[in-house]
DNA sequence: ACGAGACGGAACGGTTGCGTCCCGACTTCA
DNA sequence: TGAAGTCGGGACGCAACCGTTCCGTCTCGT
């Protein structure tokens, strides 16, 4: 986040607060809006502050967003890798299917997807501020059930990513249904009994996801 | 698609001409731009018309795009049902993965999913065009194989049209990778194997997708 | 006490967009 | 042949946005 060090009205206090005051606001305008259409003075307003506020932060909107984008990259994957597969498929789908069912983080997500197919800069800080990290974290603790026998020696890596990734993600974002326990549960088993029958030739290569 | 019946020039051939080069021009100009971004201007001057043609035909932009979204509904999934099961999962995969690697498809429908999360007259366009016909048509041919013992009875039917049409898309709208047919391949046979693991309560309900 | 500096707010010029209207040119149907 | 109606093109009014630049206020550090 761009640094801002004001030495005047309520620094201590608000050295933090305006700064997160203009993030919320732009993060909510960000889900109401999209990228395109949302516009620096309407996150102004509704951070009831001057432009020049948001100006003196970032040198554009685009600058912006690519910062907003970290904040949600806080909210990340579970580790995992500890010793047991089952627990971690579990805790994994759970956790993307809790973050990505907050209504905000959906419709921000679905849409710097699809920005991201236009826009360069918002596609890198995309890709590794939330895809390479969520893909690596899931890579380790599949390696390692590979390691402990627990998945085949010659499983397909991005076969089987495709299915933990791809089939948790889908339902959150592409239909309109809930996603509760059950759900969780169904689809955690499933990718469980799946995952053993990722084999093949497996040399596609990849980049992101 | 909105009728007009030129009597002026041209008409046999043009009538259909000048309605097909803004289709087509307003279908590029979403794909490089997305919704909040095509500008009627832009739309008409790539397709060397006045802005006037293009409301004569539709009265806003949604209108106009919402005709768009038929056009897609026709590049539709193939029928199946007809008795191999493990041939209608291959043809629908190679199908999607068809349509979808292409590029103006990929980004329109990137676009048009985040926009749908924010427009309800594109949202219920896109559903009723686009997602019904398509999970209708696996329903049919999953359902099928349920009645000649293919699958089990009780299939969890929301759970395997999550991994028919998930995973089949996932790698292709959210990845850099290539789709080849080794892709096309390996993701069918895992399809397949996993389909008869589909099983549960499964009662919960959805309405898209 | 005083200067530095960030604050909210307002206005600026320039650009772009939407949707409407009008024009002269053109082609077809009756 | 003439009326009708679409054509490309251009201009319009209105609104919004971007990014910048002021203003007067307020609170700090020194």
């Amino acid at each position: 986040m761009t640094e801002i060090r004001p030495r005047g009205r309520g620094a201590a206090v608000l050295r933090q607060t305006v700064t997160d005051t203009i993030v919320a606001a732009a993060v909510a305008e960000l889900a109401e809006t999209g990228y395109a259409g949302m516009s620096m003075g309407a996150v102004a307003r509704r951070a009831g502050t001057g432009k020049a506020a948001l100006y003196r932060r970032w040198p554009s909107k685009e600058a912006m967003v690519v910062d907003l984008i970290d904040v949600f990259a806080s909210r990340q994957v579970p580790a995992g890798g500890a010793g047991d597969l089952s627990g971690d498929v579990r805790a994994y789908v759970r956790a993307v299917a809790d973050t990505l069912s907050d209504p905000v983080v959906m419709r921000i997500v679905l849409d710097l997807t699809a920005e991201a197919a236009r826009n360069p800069g918002l596609s890198e800080a995309f890709d590794t501020a939330i895809r390479q990290p969520r893909r690596t974290a899931c890579e380790r603790f599949l390696r390692s059930a590979v390691e402990r026998g627990q998945l085949p020696a010659d499983l397909d890596l991005d076969l089987a990513l495709d299915l933990l990734v791809g089939l948790t993600q889908w339902r959150v974002l592409n239909t309109g249904q809930n996603v509760d326990d059950s759900y969780v549960e169904a689809t955690s088993k499933l990718i469980i009994q799946a995952l053993p029958l990722c084999l093949g030739a497996g040399d596609r290569r990849g980049v992101r996801g």
